[in-house]
DNA sequence: AGGTTGAATATTGTTAACAATACTTGTCGC
DNA sequence: GCGACAAGTATTGTTAACAATATTCAACCT
């Protein structure tokens, strides 16, 4: 279960129309083939996706849903364009819903998926050395490992919140926010402790240090000037 | 400012036939018109409102971001109908997001706001003695409250996740919820303290006691049979 | 020259018809 | 009588044309 199945965790069967231009447009603002602000034009986006524009509105309304456009009456959509404090806005939000998932997801997580979790960190340590190429997979990663626990916890408004809403913006902008040297070792640290916390089903403990976890992204985030 | 302002507070001018119509069945949803489980055909509905299909899917697709509706492809919309867990759910996270919020709104609420919660929190109190009739508006004004600490918490993301996607739940199902014999006393001072902590922003204080606060009617969910 | 008005253009909002899928109902076989 | 199958109906998904709003750009006035 390499990184390409990251993703396929909150990836539903795209039946509809919709749904597929759903998938791809989201995946091109994510990954920045989209630049925050870009203008959607309907006519446009709709020819590029061989589709109409019905189904086409419909994929842009539901990605105003998700946060990562922005619409306005009789004047069209635009990929979104976070400020610095928006953006630690997200990080805060962020900091309260996984922290709470964390704690949820040590009284309800089963042995089988803390044993996944620990190997999914094995698999992170491994490609940690050639940090050459495994930088993105790694980040990938680490999405992974934060998408699981969300479900670890049970709530699946939760867990909603913060993968469907959240992650997104948070990967969106990933890029933006370089994380300082020797960040990667750390994070794996901080991950190891955590599944070590959850198979404790330790929830306190859990929870202080998923909360930290965030803080520290959070802070690296705030220290950065704009 | 009476209890008629309150849901103005989350509302924006309609001016399209999409969100008009989202406006209006949003509405007949959280007032138990539609309720849990109706199936939405998309026909009749567009022919209630007297409008096309378009825009009625449009609106239908915003109640489902809401969680207001499920949508099945190929099947169509229903009104969303909660388990017992599902609102169980909704209360914890609402626990972990408001008191987040009121530990911000503690450290970024201005004077002015401050003052006018008082002035809320006063009209409340004359409310309570005739419990005949006031009931409705003292619950209305419960979520007046709610909101504007939301708000109060400068964080938008935060705030939308409360007031767009929670309170519409909680709303929802509230009048299946019956309220212990004089929990709306006790909730009223809870209220008075909260504010207090807001006032001479102590945040620890404010976040311990909105989730206390929070908590209390999630305790009262969980005793509950079903 | 700078700003303003108005026509021309482009884009979004809306509608109605068409296509595809799901549901209903009645028939047949056992 | 009961269940499987098929025709018919209803409902959703999609499309293309129409209406209304916003944007652009050029001519005009001060």
């Amino acid at each position: 279960m390499g990184p390409a199945m990251a993703l396929r965790i909150a990836t539903t069967a795209a039946v509809t129309l919709a749904d597929q231009a759903l998938e791809t447009i989201q995946a091109q603002i994510v990954a920045g083939e989209l630049a925050p602000g870009t203008k959607l034009n309907e006519g446009e986006l709709a020819a590029a996706h061989g589709i109409s524009r019905g189904p086409l509105r419909e994929a842009i309304r539901r990605l105003e849903a998700r946060r990562l456009v922005e619409i306005v009456p009789n004047a069209g959509a635009s990929v979104v364009c976070l400020t610095h404090d928006q953006l630690l806005a997200v990080y805060e939000t962020r900091e309260a819903l996984e922290a709470t998932a964390c704690r949820l997801a040590a009284e309800r997580i089963d042995a089988g998926e803390v044993a996944s979790l620990h190997a999914l960190l094995d698999d992170h340590e491994r490609g940690l050395p050639d940090d050459r190429g495994a930088r993105y997979l790694q980040e990938e990663g680490d999405f992974d490992f934060h998408y699981r626990i969300a479900h670890a916890s049970r709530n699946p408004i939760l867990a909603s919140m913060l993968c469907d809403d959240l992650y997104h913006l948070v990967r969106m902008y990933r890029r933006r926010t370089p994380a300082e040297a020797g960040r990667g070792r750390r994070a794996l640290d901080e991950h190891r402790r955590i599944v070590d916390a959850l198979g404790a089903r330790d929830a306190e403990l859990a929870e202080i240090l998923m909360r930290r976890h965030v803080a520290a992204a959070h802070q690296l985030l705030r220290q950065q000037t704009s």
